[in-house]
DNA sequence: CGGTATCCTCTTTGATACTG
DNA sequence: CAGTATCAAAGAGGATACCG
């Protein structure tokens, strides 16, 4: 029992190690994209061109690319009703919902804090100008 | 009261719209990189050099770039202590710390869930592979 | 409607060398 | 130690055209 050429964990994934698979994952997950799919997807099932909708500034092709990836790892399905013209739709599965959790949080701490963060970022900016030339007399 | 060129948000802040600047802060917090530093520093203070033996695969010039936007938007700082050789901290600011839970999140999901992922693609995979060339006989 | 395929550009990243 | 600067390589992403 338990060949060594297992690739599947059992109680050691740590992503701080480049060779990790939990690696691959979370780099899936820390994507622009895939945090706006997933949000738009806790709210039941949708299709593309709604998807694309909702989803501002996103390409076709990034749209499809993103679905496709998240369709491969588990976290949504997709469900083709086969009329004319073609309706598709795509689900968070069990897995996926468990994620759509964490997506929300990071998207609505990005809504909640942005105003203290465009602070930061005008005090940093101008420190940063000041000390190019700071005031001599 | 209430100039319409404060570009600061009152309440309608929305990710989804591409124009909204909580659409820059998502950016930033939806990043490989952000994810695992902001992880790293939820346990207290660091040095340069420690982060970045802690964050395996990470470029000096990537860390460097990664800290010093999260200095400019409030969730890090950055202390010197002008000892030879030099000697720099990096701390989760009060508003980095609720951004440390977040990302906590985001990582454990990962290493808990890597397998069940890993496990969809072969999935996946194998149903792409047949569906190439489907079994004739 | 919901894609795929191709080309092409622009940003991101890595590798390397040098500095206070 | 903790950076900065520069150049080259890679890859992400956009625009366009076409298909079932």
């Amino acid at each position: 029992m338990g060949t060594t050429d297992d690739l599947r964990f059992h109680g050691g994934a740590d992503a701080y190690l480049a060779a990790c698979p939990s690696r691959q994952i979370l780099d899936v997950l820390a994507n622009k994209w895939t945090m706006l799919v997933m949000g738009a997807l806790s709210g039941g099932p949708m299709r593309f061109g709604e998807l694309r909708r909702r989803l501002d500034g996103i390409t076709q092709k990034m749209l499809t690319q993103t679905l496709r990836t998240l369709e491969r790892d588990g976290l949504v399905t997709r469900t083709v009703y086969p009329t004319i013209p073609p309706r598709v739709e795509y689900a968070a599965t069990e897995l996926g919902e468990s994620v759509t959790t964490l997506m929300h949080g990071i998207r609505t701490w990005s809504e909640a804090n942005i105003n203290a963060v465009l602070d930061a970022r005008d005090t940093y900016d101008v420190r940063a100008a000041q000390e190019v030339r700071p005031v001599t007399a």
